[in-house]
DNA sequence: CTCCAGGCAGCCA
DNA sequence: TGGCTGCATGGA
């Protein structure tokens, strides 16, 4: 075993929550094996483990670490930012000190592209699925997300194998765009929110909430607001007319004025605490 | 067994 | 632009 360091978090990196970060469903890869949080990172092995503010780790630098959980932002003027209303209160007490982390495009991207129409079991299924058929092994049963141009090669039958499903044309093609066209990343990146979405939505597989999933979790807009049938739900029963019909600009929209520019900070607290805000039945 | 899920593309008016 | 429909699949 290598040895572990240790990072104390304080200032921005507080509040931090590991457990609300990695279990609200915003990524579908680390593994929670007793106290330790297993997951990939790049092509690093990563296991994490929080003590009250103590980020125990193993695998990666500090600076990858704090990257990655993005410990600099100060995550506590934008929660103190947020109106003072009983619904949002709720699932900020919930899942406080959830971060939104930053996920690589690509992975991001292809992730949501699996994530639709399934719930998160699921999703997290066919995930480790492609990881183990396409990934690179980097250590005994620990893979990396297959690359843009592994899954740009593979027949769509071996993608299928997958239990992808009909998903299995969009993978490939949004591989393709990736794989294809090197700087596609950074150029989107270097574009504010709106000309970001319409770069995303070009590519197979990609809708308005995939893009809007791609534009919050791997490029930290957080005026997206991703909104699934939890987030319309939630919304339509506490901030609008239960039982109206709203489009998803309107629903997305209405977020955005309820909550301000970092509505979609307020979206993932909203689904972090979903069984909590959504009264199905 | 039935219903549901971090929706999308393709179609039609 | 807006509304409708089919869709692969595993989980609950």
């Amino acid at each position: 075993m290598t040895g572990h360091s240790v990072i104390l978090l304080e200032g921005n990196a507080l509040p931090f929550n590991l457990d609300r970060t990695l279990s609200c469903g915003q990524v579908f890869r680390w593994e929670k094996r007793g106290r330790w949080w297993c997951g990939i990172i790049g092509r690093d092995v990563v296991r994490v483990c929080q003590e009250n503010n103590t980020l125990i780790f193993s695998g990666t630098t500090e600076e990858e670490i704090s990257g990655y959980f993005d410990l600099e932002l100060d995550l506590e003027e934008i929660l103190a930012g947020f109106p003072d209303d009983l619904i949002l209160r709720t699932a900020i007490d919930f899942a406080y000190g959830l971060r939104i982390v930053r996920q690589p495009a690509w992975e991001c991207t292809a992730s949501y592209i699996v994530a639709t129409f399934a719930n998160i079991p699921g999703i997290r299924f066919r995930i480790k699925l492609l990881c183990e058929r396409f990934g690179y092994e980097i250590e005994s049963g620990e893979y990396t997300f297959p690359s843009p141009h592994t899954l740009a090669e593979s027949p769509l039958c071996d993608i299928r194998s997958c239990r992808v499903g009909y998903r299995d044309r969009y993978l490939c093609g949004t591989a393709q765009m990736f794989s294809s066209d090197p700087g596609f990343r950074d150029r989107v990146a270097a574009l504010p929110y709106k000309e970001a979405r319409n770069e995303l939505l070009r590519l197979p597989g990609v809708g308005r909430k995939v893009a809007d999933c791609i534009l919050l979790f791997a490029f930290h807009h957080f005026q997206a607001v991703p909104v699934d049938v939890w987030i319309d739900r939630i919304m339509k029963s506490h901030y609008l007319n239960e039982g109206e019909k709203y489009s998803y600009d309107q629903i997305a929209d209405t977020a955005r004025t309820i909550f301000g520019s970092h509505a979609g900070y307020a979206q993932e607290y909203l689904f972090a605490a979903r069984d909590a805000l959504s009264k199905k039945k």
